[in-house]
DNA sequence: TTCCGACAGTGGGGTCGCAAT
DNA sequence: ATTGCGACCCCACTATCGGAA
């Protein structure tokens, strides 16, 4: 199959807004994609690359050679290419892995060049990632949608699960099994605004579990001597954890798959900031040096297999119980089971007094799902806010072009001007959007480079965030988490805005 | 007919590893 | 030694579609 192919139907499938729509096209071209190319159709329509990651990112695409007139790119030409370029990439010359990305470009349309060139950004845009994928491989295969998305918890890759359904049809994708050593999607949590709702969403009773702020993991052990460790991307992080691989080496079985999360604490058990735990996790040099001096702990949450047996389909309350029986008593999130939203609240008090995230409510009877995020699993977490002046603004992006989106944020320094806390973009309506647009443009002054827009410091903004933490970017030495426009605030003035003291002692 | 669950899009701060400067 | 890039940790929120109620 032609790489044009599948452009062609990225483009209808960008035109589309209606998902059905966007399911019937792709469902169209995986009727008629070979056995060989399936894996690769299916990876670029769904906005990702069978290789995942190629080692190019938008400063390499910035000069790329003129496009061809003719298409005759194959898939699988475009892929092996592509294999070569993340070959190079992981041990050679800059020089030599942009000479193959030339030669990629080089023998593409102008048309295909900017589908690459999204795709290789991980930007494709087209309104369908593995949620319509996996519909559209449903209904090309005949099989039911609820066997596609079983097999994709298992097998953790749609390519690979899609091109199975394409050719074996139902009895392919029944065919999958949990297989210790390889990672399964992990399942996701939704969120709520405090703890009645979330108990709420989940039922009563539901058990409500600590949330530390670290990093997910998914252990594996296989035999005496054998344990994997996966992230959330399903990316092998074994090397970096000794602790979390002694851990379950000590466990009596040796047929587990847990799920957990690891955080560096402090000798009074309290957590460190979040970079300290995210700095161990992803240094691959001095481990156990870096050991001593901070070392991580494990606390598991849930377990999908246990001697053997695969639990993914059990009520969350079994695969409990079997938990526990499989993990020291040291190694388990804390938790509480309850319906009143009384001795809820205080549990999540505690929690926060005890400098955790926050908790996860989870409902007592669903089963291990991947993806579907708010299916059994709610998170809350405290929020603080501020008032905050906006200093300036970027223009936005896709469906944000040619509105002011991006927001830097400023506390107001006692001693005269602003201190820029960092930026954010959420939280803003439509409506919000163009108005602010409009009302910037007003307050437009001073230096622009075409891509940021310099305000006069007259607006208060109420943000929402999750918490202060150390900056090495921003001046004062500190940037907001996950910042997030709750409202304007045209009924106060500048003078009136947070300072950066209060931002200051927020950060302890 | 209205409601609501699931999805995609739009980007945020921080850190490491690696190659080039 | 420093800088820039790519990848990946953590992530919140709104708009939209289409099935459920």
């Amino acid at each position: 199959m032609l790489l044009i192919d599948v452009v062609r139907v990225s483009e209808a499938v960008t035109r589309t807004s209606a998902r059905l729509g966007k399911i019937g096209h792709l469902a169209e071209l995986l009727g008629r994609v070979g056995p060989d190319e399936a894996e690769i159709a299916i990876s670029y329509l769904s906005g990702e690359l069978p290789q995942r990651q190629v080692g190019v990112g938008w400063r390499t695409l910035e000069d790329i050679p003129q496009p061809k007139l003719a298409a005759t790119a194959t898939l699988t030409a475009v892929d092996e290419l592509l294999s070569r370029i993340k070959a190079v990439s992981g041990q050679g010359s800059q020089a030599a892995r942009k000479a193959l990305v030339a030669e990629l470009f080089a023998g593409l349309t102008s048309q295909e060049q900017q589908f690459m060139r999204r795709l290789l950004h991980g930007e494709l845009r087209q309104g369908a990632l593995d949620g319509v994928m996996i519909e559209a491989v449903a209904k090309a295969s005949g099989a039911p949608s609820a066997d596609v998305r079983r097999a994709l918890t298992l097998r953790g890759w749609l390519p690979a699960v899609g091109a199975a359904a394409l050719g074996g049809g139902v009895e392919a994708l029944r065919g999958f099994r949990l297989e210790v050593g390889r990672a399964v999607s992990p399942m996701l949590a939704g969120s709520a605004p405090n703890v009645a709702a979330a108990l709420e969403k989940a039922g009563t009773p539901a058990a409500l579990e600590w949330k530390l702020d670290g990093v997910r993991v998914q252990a594996h052990r296989s035999g005496p001597s054998t344990v994997t460790v996966f992230t959330r991307t399903l990316d092998d992080i074994t090397a970096q954890v000794p602790e979390l691989v002694e851990a379950v080496l000590a466990m009596p079985s040796d047929d587990l798959v847990l799920d957990g999360e690891v955080i560096a604490l402090r000798p009074d058990g309290r957590p460190h900031p979040f970079q300290v735990t995210a700095s161990r996790v992803s240094s691959k040099t001095g481990v156990e040096r870096l050991r001593e001096q901070t070392p991580l702990s494990v606390f598991f949450f849930d377990a999908l297999r246990v001697d053997g047996v695969d639990l993914l389909d059990l009520p969350y309350s079994q695969r409990q119980e079997a938990l526990a029986g499989a993990v020291p008593p040291g190694l388990l999130t804390p938790r509480l089971v309850t319906g009143d939203v009384a001795e809820a609240e205080k549990f999540f008090t505690d929690v926060v007094r005890a400098g955790h995230e926050g908790l996860v409510v989870k409902s007592l009877a669903s089963p291990y799902a991947a993806g579907r995020r708010g299916a059994g699993w709610i998170k809350v977490k405290p929020r603080h806010t501020l008032d905050l002046v906006v200093l300036a603004a970027e223009w936005g992006h896709g469906r944000r072009e040619g509105k002011l989106s991006n927001l830097h944020l400023g506390a107001r320094d006692p001693e005269g001007g602003f201190v820029m806390l960092g930026k954010t973009f959420k939280g803003l309506t439509d409506e919000l959007l163009a108005w602010q647009t409009e009302r910037f443009l007003e307050l437009a002054e001073g230096p622009t480079d075409g891509w940021t827009v310099t305000l006069r410091p007259e607006l208060v903004v109420e943000i929402a965030f999750d918490g202060v933490q150390r900056s090495p970017r921003y001046p004062g030495g500190m940037a907001l988490r996950f910042a997030r426009v709750l409202r304007y605030r045209p009924d106060k003035r500048v003078e009136d805005a947070d300072t950066v003291d209060t931002v200051r002692s927020l950060m302890l």
